[in-house]
RNA sequence: GGAGGGGUACCAAAGCGGUCAAAUGGGGCGGGCUGUAAACCCGUUGACUUCGGUCUUCGAAAGUUCGAAUCUUUCCCCCUCCA
C-alpha cells in the first residue's frame, strides 16, 4: 500500500472491504478526492457508534481529501433495514430536521473547517429525494435493479430468513441510498462512499448504479464492525448510549467512558479514536506497563477531539481529584440547593430522586440499604435522613456519591 | 379467505383460578475483591409508603368469580400451515 491515506486507514484498522482497492489506491495517489459518509438522523445526537466513521472523515482531511457529510433527512424518513430485526418507528420530518441541526454540531466540532480544500461539505438528501417523481424514478433508476439481486443482500435476506416482516418502503431503502451516491457523484464529483460494514450492500448498489448509468468508476469502502471484548455493541451501553452531543453527555462523563475502557480494547481504541500515530501507539504500548496510564491517554485524546483541550484537561483533573488521594474535586457535576430549602431540611430520598442521581425513591431506598450513598465519603444508612445546614459544617458544598463512580457536589445557593 | 399457535417486566422465557409484583437465565444497578479493568462472589432489580401496607402492571376492552396473568366474549397485533 503506497498511498498514505489508505495506508493509514489500514494501519488503524479502518479498512474492512473495498470494491476495488487497487484502483482506488491509484486514484488517491493521483488526485485529492471527495468521499461521503451518510449518517442516520433518528436520534438528536450521534453516539460513539458513529465515531469511527467521523474519524475516517477526519483522516481524509489529514491527507488532503475532502469529506462530504450526508445527513439523511430523506432516508431517515424511510428507515434503513440493515442490521435491524424490525421496522423502526417512523419519525416526523420536523423531528428529523431538529436532529440534523443537533448532529451537525458534532461534525463542526470534530472536523477541521479552516482549510478550504478539505473543509466538510454538508448535504441533506431530502433536497433531492423529496423531489423524485415516482414513475420517472422507477423508469430511470428502478429499472437498473433486479429483485433477484436485491433479495440476496443481507439487509433483506436476513430479515426474510428470520421471517421478520420487511415493508415495501424499507425494501426501497437501498435504492434510495444508491441514488444518493449517484447524485453526489454527478453533482459533487464524489468518487467514494464509505460506511460501516452493514452498509456494504447499499454502497455496492450505488457503485453499480453509477457504472450502469454513467459508465464511470466509483468506489465503495467499509469500516469493520467494532467488536468489544465484552461482546457488547460499541456505543450503547445497556444503560444508555454514549452520546456525542455535550448536552446529552457531558465532557466529564465522556472522559469517564473512555477511562473505563476494558483493558483488552485499549490498543484498538487508541488506533480507532485518537490521532496518535499508529507507530507511536505501538511504542507506547510496549513501553508503558501501566495500562491505566494508557486509558487516561485515551480519555484525554478522545475528549480533546470532541470537546476541546480545555474540557479534556478539566475532566482529567476532576477525575484525578475525585479518584485520587483526597477524593474531592470542586469541578464535579453540581446540584444546587436553595439555602431556604436547606434550612427547612431536605429529605435525602427527595434529594436523590429529584436530581436524577437515582431514578426513583424506591431506588434511592435500595441504594441506601445497599450502602451505596455517601456524603463526604461517609456511608448513609438512614433512609429517613434529612439534609440540613448542619451537614454542611460551615462549608459551601459537600460531596454526595452514589456508588464508587458517581459523585456530585451539593452546593448552596 | 380457511385451519392452528401465540402476545408475560429491559430482553429471553415459565406460570395457566388464590400461596403472583409474577419462577429462571441474561442484562442493569449496588456491595466485596481489584487497578475507576476483567473474571469471580454476594445483594438487588414496578411505584408510593407513617414500613402496617397502598396503588398500578402479564396485547386492548368488557365480563364470570369472594378472588383472574390464568376462565368467557369482542377487538388489535405476530407467527405457522393451507388457498
Amino acid at each position: 500500500m503506497k498511498n498514505t491515506f489508505l495506508l493509514e486507514m489500514q494501519e488503524r484498522g479502518y479498512l474492512n472491504q473495498c470494491t476495488d482497492l487497487v484502483k482506488l489506491e491509484d486514484l488517491c495517489g493521483k488526485q485529492k478526492i471527495k468521499a461521503y459518509i451518510g449518517f442516520d438522523c433518528t436520534a438528536s445526537s450521534l453516539h460513539v457508534g458513529s465515531l469511527l466513521q467521523i474519524m475516517v472523515l477526519k483522516l481524509m482531511q489529514k491527507h488532503g481529501h475532502q469529506p462530504i457529510v450526508l445527513l439523511g433527512g430523506g432516508t431517515t424518513l424511510i428507515g434503513d433495514p440493515s442490521g435491524k430485526d424490525s421496522t423502526r418507528k417512523i419519525l416526523e420530518k420536523k423531528i428529523i430536521d431538529r436532529n440534523i441541526k443537533n448532529i451537525k454540531k458534532v461534525f463542526t466540532k470534530i472536523l477541521d473547517n479552516s482549510n478550504k480544500k478539505t473543509k466538510p461539505i454538508f448535504v441533506n438528501n431530502f433536497s433531492w429525494l423529496s423531489k423524485l417523481n415516482y414513475i420517472e424514478f422507477l423508469r430511470d433508476i428502478g429499472s437498473h435493479f433486479t429483485i433477484n439481486k436485491m433479495l440476496t443482500f443481507d439487509s433483506v435476506k436476513l430479515r426474510l430468513e428470520r421471517e421478520q416482516s420487511l415493508s415495501y418502503m424499507e425494501f426501497n431503502y437501498m435504492i434510495l441510498q444508491a441514488y444518493d451516491f449517484f447524485q453526489l457523484f454527478k453533482k459533487n464529483k464524489c468518487l467514494l462512499q464509505i460506511g460501516g460494514s452493514d452498509q456494504w450492500g447499499n454502497i455496492v448498489s450505488g457503485v453499480e448504479l453509477i457504472r450502469r448509468i454513467l459508465k464511470r468508476d466509483a468506489f465503495g469502502l467499509t469500516t469493520p464492525l467494532i467488536t468489544l471484548a465484552s461482546g457488547a455493541k460499541m456505543g450503547k451501553t445497556e444503560k444508555g448510549a454514549i452520546w456525542l452531543n455535550e448536552k446529552m453527555f457531558s465532557p466529564y462523563e465522556y472522559w469517564q467512558f473512555w477511562r473505563n475502557t476494558d483493558d483488552r480494547d485499549v490498543k484498538k481504541f487508541l488506533n480507532f479514536f485518537t490521532e496518535i500515530n499508529p507507530n507511536e501507539i505501538k511504542e507506547l504500548i510496549q513501553k508503558e506497563k501501566n495500562i491505566n496510564k494508557l486509558k487516561i491517554l485515551l480519555a484525554n485524546e478522545t475528549t480533546k477531539l470532541l470537546h476541546g483541550k480545555a474540557a479534556s484537561q478539566k475532566a482529567e483533573k476532576t477525575a484525578s481529584e475525585t479518584f485520587g488521594t483526597n477524593g474531592f474535586s470542586k469541578d464535579l457535576p453540581e446540584i444546587k440547593i436553595n439555602i431556604n430549602d436547606l434550612k427547612l431540611g431536605i429529605k435525602l430520598l427527595d434529594l436523590l430522586s429529584s436530581n436524577k442521581i437515582v431514578s426513583s425513591k424506591s431506588e434511592a431506598r435500595r441504594a441506601i440499604q445497599g450502602k451505596a450513598i455517601k456524603i463526604d465519603d461517609e456511608i448513609l444508612t438512614d433512609e429517613k435522613k434529612v439534609i440540613n445546614l448542619d451537614d454542611f459544617k460551615n462549608k459551601k458544598f459537600i460531596k454526595i456519591s452514589f456508588g464508587k463512580k458517581k459523585h456530585y457536589l451539593l452546593k448552596i445557593i
